[in-house]
DNA sequence: GACATATATTCCATGCGGGGAATATGTCCG
DNA sequence: CGGACATATTCCCCGCATGGAATATATGTC
């Protein structure tokens, strides 16, 4: 998790990623796309292949870079422990009756488990 | 979000956010729980504060620090676009029809009608 | 095998962040 | 007002991460 932040810490690293969510890509393409010389992206996807967040597939001399889903559904799991602080529809009836209307009975039970426990 | 990642990767400031999971709590607590000196303490305070993780509270001499929701919020909203990512249910049509093999009805029927919205 | 292309690594310099110790600010109580 | 308690700030030091430049490695082409 730490390791997570930290690599999405960094400015650089973070417009990388958000760069990725188009597909998979060259380290040229990256370097291109976002003005960094070619050097510093290769490190900087090395400190995200150590965190996991991306993964090499090599494609003739070139290399293409994509995420990867682990760290992600990791920074969600975690997220999910704070859903009482930052869900906004916590104790909100509303949203109970909503969540029953629409059928989305998993995230329904959920609640209501939580509201009894 | 750059900041918020900032102020996760710190190692004992995230240990502080995890500590006030269970509630806001005073400089002084937070520093005896997790062996830290007052002053780094305060000094993680107040760069999780800055993130706006934290807020104060003033009680008499001292100062309960609690979790804010917004950053979360935000990080939620962030993951939220990655989701083609992460979810591990978007487009497994196995873990569909593993679903329907062991009819566990209900779950199918809810993915079922995720992949469609 | 020589060469071009694509990427990785190393070396170096610099700046920033975190910890420790000391001190300042603030608040309550007698 | 003086003293105790709680917290904030400052100063200093140090390690580490980042960027730039140069170089190494790998792969494809002729």
């Amino acid at each position: 998790m730490i390791e997570t932040f930290t690599a999405l810490a960094d400015p650089n690293r973070f417009r990388i990623v958000e760069y990725l969510l188009g597909g998979a890509r060259s380290v040229g393409a990256i370097g291109e796309a976002l003005h960094l010389n070619q050097p510093q992206v290769s490190k900087h996807l090395r400190v995200l292949k150590q965190a996991r967040l991306v993964d090499v597939e090599a494609r003739a001399q070139q290399r293409l870079y994509g995420l990867r889903p682990e760290p992600l559904r990791e920074l969600n799991a975690w997220l999910e422990r704070y859903r009482d602080i930052w869900d906004e529809r916590l104790g909100q009836l509303d949203s109970l009756l909503e969540e029953l209307k629409t059928q989305d009975l998993e995230t329904a039970q959920r609640h209501a488990r939580k509201k009894k426990g």
